[in-house]
DNA sequence: CTAGAAGCTAGAGCGCTATCTAGGTCAAGC
DNA sequence: GCTTGACCTAGATAGCGCTCTAGCTTCTAG
């Protein structure tokens, strides 16, 4: 299980493409360098794929390419900054509880909308309160 | 309170900035056409910023404007479509809750590794696994 | 031996969502 | 009259995160 692993592999373990992979390393993405065997070919490990599945969560929390380099450089950079990446975790930890905070009250007025009409439909009224519904509870204006 | 808002007051309730707001109304996101004063000017009433409100949930919760722009277009176009309108919104409502659960996932990712990353500091032993908790539990690499 | 798949680099291009610029109009106050 | 500030349009520019292209090498199978 030492195997090492193609660029092509890696792009399908873990979802990213290889155009992809090779973007994340021209830009600084990885904590340790990608291998290469004598041909020049990428050899990545099972390390390496782990390192892109977090990157991975990163991203699809909103992690901006930028942030993860400078992770990437701290973990490079070896022990002796840990508070750093304490630091900087925990940040994005707020960010992404503070964007579920907010996807959540969206979802709370789309949802809203969606009964409303689901309803009206239902009983053959086709009108909908537009408003948020905690907010200026406004009864005119259909949509 | 039927006074009429001109845009900057509009860009101060809304938070969107001026620019904003007249790019909205050229990308035909408006659910209806904001009227003028004799010199051009626009006015803007409060059905209008709950509109705009209502784009600014869809907006933060990823809807493309494309898509607000279709379904500005069927609120334009007057009842009759109401089933298209839910379809569009029940559409965009499973997306965030899919975006919800996405970030969840990902929050509880980052979560561990903050945990981790907090305990081993504490404790002073300075490293910490980075793979997914779920997914293959490996024992090596610190990050 | 040859074809085809996979890899390489450097760099251009794209889709989205603004945001800003240039060059003006208009109304109010000093 | 002149300045100030808010407003107007059309279009250029920007930032982000890829994605693709061009042109080339290398490995593998038939």
């Amino acid at each position: 299980m030492t195997t090492g692993l193609s660029i092509g592999q890696v792009a399908e373990r873990t979802g990213l493409s290889v155009h992809a992979l090779r973007f994340y390393e021209r830009e600084g993405l990885l904590a340790d360098p990608v291998r290469r065997e004598s041909n020049g070919r990428r050899v990545y490990t099972e390390d390496d794929v782990e390192w892109l599945d977090m990157c991975i969560k990163f991203r699809s929390s909103g992690m901006p390419l930028d942030t993860i380099r400078k992770y990437a450089d701290l973990v490079r950079q070896g022990p002796g900054n840990e508070q750093d990446r304490l630091a900087l975790l925990r940040s994005h930890e707020d960010h992404v509880t503070a964007q579920i905070q907010e996807l959540a009250e969206c979802l709370s007025v789309i949802s809203h909308k969606v009964d409303c009409y689901s309803q009206h439909l239902a009983a053959g009224t086709a009108d909908c309160l537009w408003g948020a519904p905690s907010t200026t509870t406004n009864t005119s204006a259909a949509s």
